[in-house]
DNA sequence: GTCTATATACCGATAGAC
DNA sequence: GTCTATCGGTATATAGAC
């Protein structure tokens, strides 16, 4: 037997790995009570409708995503700069590469987000706060002197979006070399100069 | 009355913009047919199964994708080459800001091949051949020396990783200044200097 | 808390008339 | 070609016993 708390974990994580599977239509309340190991109507002991469990695990979820992206800025010099931008990236795709599962599940929710405005302000909160870390990031490599200071925000916002991508490429099992076109964007970034 | 041809079609299209805007799931056999002006089981005779009926529009798509991105390298010159990089990533942005029903249900395609083989097959020759034709491009680039041919492959992916996710954060509703990003892009790499 | 049993609704698909 | 009627299956959700 288990007690209140280990049920509804139980019930959370494997609603969780479920739904990433097979997706929310194509996995019924019936499928996840089977493989927790209790019948249907429990469930609803829990959660009062599949859809707020749906609802339940996206805001689990973005709370976890905006814990990730907490750059730390200081202890950055013009030294270490390249290096520190390369081992964030590296880390994400090696967090990419190994839980297919979240990425899976997040392309469900901004699906979902399309439909649903209370999900797509979540989402573009989110998306925001992304793009505002790594422009913060690039700002200071700016006042280090590691970056040249024109159009900074593009360049942040482009290196944002080639990271980005590398999960969903990831998602489709398509094999490229992913840290090689991090390597490339960030020195891409870092030497551009302009003469116009 | 409305002859074969014109139901046919009237099917299809009604279909496409139905799966988009609810998904697969979210849209039933019922939904379009009353859309359409049809009963249920009219649609049967058009297409053997629901499924049946979601393969077809996916084979559409890939067509309408693989005719896409046949880029012209001739007539490129030192001059007017990132002209030319500049101009079809705006018109893909352009194409992309135009047509959000699209990229919706390109989308909902990329999550269902994650659980069809015959889908991720099919998507992932998609993909192939997107990355080689940015990759022709720029080999050309080098040719006619307007790219410095130093990790030319991972530039290319960069710059078609960034112009793929921007259709996914134009779904999102999020604004950004998207061409300035691929200006950035296109000038990133086209001057980059490598010092090491 | 968890169960069995069931209400209600909708789904994809088919039979058969016209 | 298109219809009405219907089958078989499954979904969410609830009632009520234990």
């Amino acid at each position: 037997m288990r007690n209140r708390e280990e049920t509804y974990g139980l019930i959370v994580e494997t609603a969780y790995k479920m739904f990433a599977e097979n997706g929310f239509d194509k996995t019924s309340l019936a499928m996840i009570a089977k493989e927790v190991g209790i019948s249907k109507p429990a469930i609803y002991y829990y959660f009062d409708s599949k859809e707020k469990l749906i609802d339940f695990l996206f805001d689990e979820i973005c709370k976890e995503i905006m814990d990730q992206y907490a750059f730390t800025v200081e202890d950055l010099t013009v030294n270490n700069f390249e290096q520190y931008l390369l081992t964030i990236g590296f880390q994400m795709i090696e967090e990419q590469e190994k839980d297919v599962h979240f990425n899976k599940i997040f392309n469900e929710y901004i699906l979902l987000a399309t439909r649903k405005e209370r999900y797509m302000k979540q989402l573009n909160k989110i998306q925001k706060g992304y793009f505002e870390s790594f422009s913060m990031l690039m700002n200071h490599g700016v006042t280090i002197g590691a970056i040249n200071q024109e159009n900074v925000e593009s360049k942040s916002n482009m290196l944002a979006m080639v990271i980005d991508n590398i999960g969903n490429f990831i998602l489709t099992g398509l094999e490229l070399d992913y840290k090689g076109i991090w390597k490339e964007a960030v020195k891409s970034v870092l030497l551009s100069v302009r003469n116009d």
